[in-house]
Order: C-alpha cells, then sequence, then structure tokens
DNA sequence: ATCAACAGTTCCGAATTTCCGAACTATGGA
DNA sequence: TCCATAGTTCGGAAATTCGGAACTGTTGAT
C-alpha cells in the first residue's frame, strides 16, 4: 500500500476543495467527521441513512477529501483515523468551508432555516 | 434551439455551484462577468489569455453555469447577454460566492495576498 | 509461526461524463 | 435572398467515476 498523500497548507487548491465537497455524498462524510461523533473511521462513515456506501466507493471518496487538502488521515492500528482540516483551511481560506455548509444548511449547531 | 434553462432560486442546489466553480476556465468566465468589464457575450470571454476556449466548450461551460444557476444568460438579437445572479445567490446562500472568488484570490477589487 | 478476521486499498471493466471539431440554427444586415 | 456572425447541438474519442473482487497490512488467537 503506497503511503497516502496530504497536500501542505500553501498547496492546496480550492478548485480541488470545490470539486470534493460538489458531491453530497463526499459532503455527509465530512460533515460526520466535522461533527466527530464518530471514531472518524471510515467504515463507522459508511452508512448514510438512505444508503450504505459500497467500501471501494468509500476508500475513494476518502482519497479524494484528503488529496484535495480537507482531510487528514492516519493509520492507527488496523483502521484508519481521519480529521478535518477545518482550522487550518480556515486560516488559508477564510471562511470558505463555513459558507459551503451552510449552503448545504449542515453546519453544525445550525438548523436548516430552509 | 431549446429554450434556456435558469433554475428558480430556491432550486439552486449548492452541489451545482461548486461543481460549476470547482473548473478555473468557468470561474475565470464567472470572474469576468462579475466584473462587467466585458459586454457580458460569450465570445468576449472565450479568451482566457494563455489558451482560447473553443466555442462548443465555451456554449458547455456556459450551460453549467446557467443551469447551476450562477448566471443569466438572455438573447438579444444575434448574441447572447450574460449576467451574474450574485445578487439573489447571496441571498440564498449568504457569503457564499464571496468566500469562493475569495479563495481563488479573484474577488473583484481585491490584490490576492498570496 | 500460522491462521483467521477485519479495515481499508488497489485493480479493472462497465457506465457515465467531458471535450471539442464539424454541422447546424437563429438573427440581422446588405 | 444571401451572407456573416453568435451561439447551440451532434457525435465520437478520451478521461473519469463507480463498485465488485482480489489484495495488503495489522491484530489477536491458537
Amino acid at each position: 500500500m503506497r503511503p497516502l498523500f496530504h497536500p501542505a497548507l500553501k498547496d492546496i487548491k480550492p478548485e480541488a476543495i470545490l470539486y470534493a465537497l460538489s458531491d453530497p455524498e463526499r459532503v455527509a462524510i465530512f460533515v460526520k467527521l466535522a461533527g466527530a461523533n464518530s471514531g472518524g473511521t471510515c467504515s463507522a462513515l459508511a452508512d448514510l441513512g438512505d444508503r450504505v456506501i459500497p467500501k471501494s466507493s468509500l476508500s475513494n471518496h476518502f482519497k479524494v477529501l484528503r488529496e484535495s487538502g480537507l482531510v487528514l488521515s492516519e493509520r492507527q492500528g488496523v483502521e484508519m483515523r481521519n480529521q478535518t482540516r477545518c482550522t487550518e483551511l480556515d486560516e488559508r481560506f477564510p471562511g470558505l468551508i463555513k459558507a459551503i455548509l451552510t449552503a448545504y444548511g449542515q453546519l453544525p449547531g445550525q438548523p436548516k432555516t430552509d
């Protein structure tokens, strides 16, 4: 297994962020991670309620999230610990993540007003 | 030629906005439109400096921008007048467009601090 | 040490999407 | 009417996405 790639903060591209978050499944995953109710493992995030994401697809989603700079993944024993890079990201792209999650009506702790 | 489709404000989906603006060429077009230095016609926006977008591709870009709700197009004689729907959009998704354009370092009248 | 179980990745083929040249359509002017 | 211009649609090659099956790496049990 080749080592997981994470871009340095300065190398994070807005187009990659927008692309990654233009898929509602990935948004759902990212939001759950940001909420951090789960342990941040992949399999804990597979269940979307209406559908269970196949694991190869899930692995792909995480790859996209990771390589866009949205998520940090590190192996911990047999499983993968994932966390968002929100704090860093907000430094590089102020307000971006918040505005996106708000648009999706998914900003944690903020009820949908829609 | 079938009539051009524009979504109603309430039907605009964040995923469509993000997808549309995850392509740097479309962002460049959108920024030029927002700046409105050009007349807003398609052909006036084809020249990106480093490359001229082929017209079928340009037409496709406008379709994506239009159907995502970012742009309003109306025929005026032989040409097409395009304008952004920024004001409406900011009502529906507060701060989103601004945050995205800032991330791209392309907010009109705002120099890149990068 | 070997084996089994499990989390996640990689491989690869089918289906979908993107890209763009060529053909086409609509409008206005000579 | 015929031509020029602005943009759309068509169609096929190339690239991307999706997901099942096979694989890898780690842990725990025997």
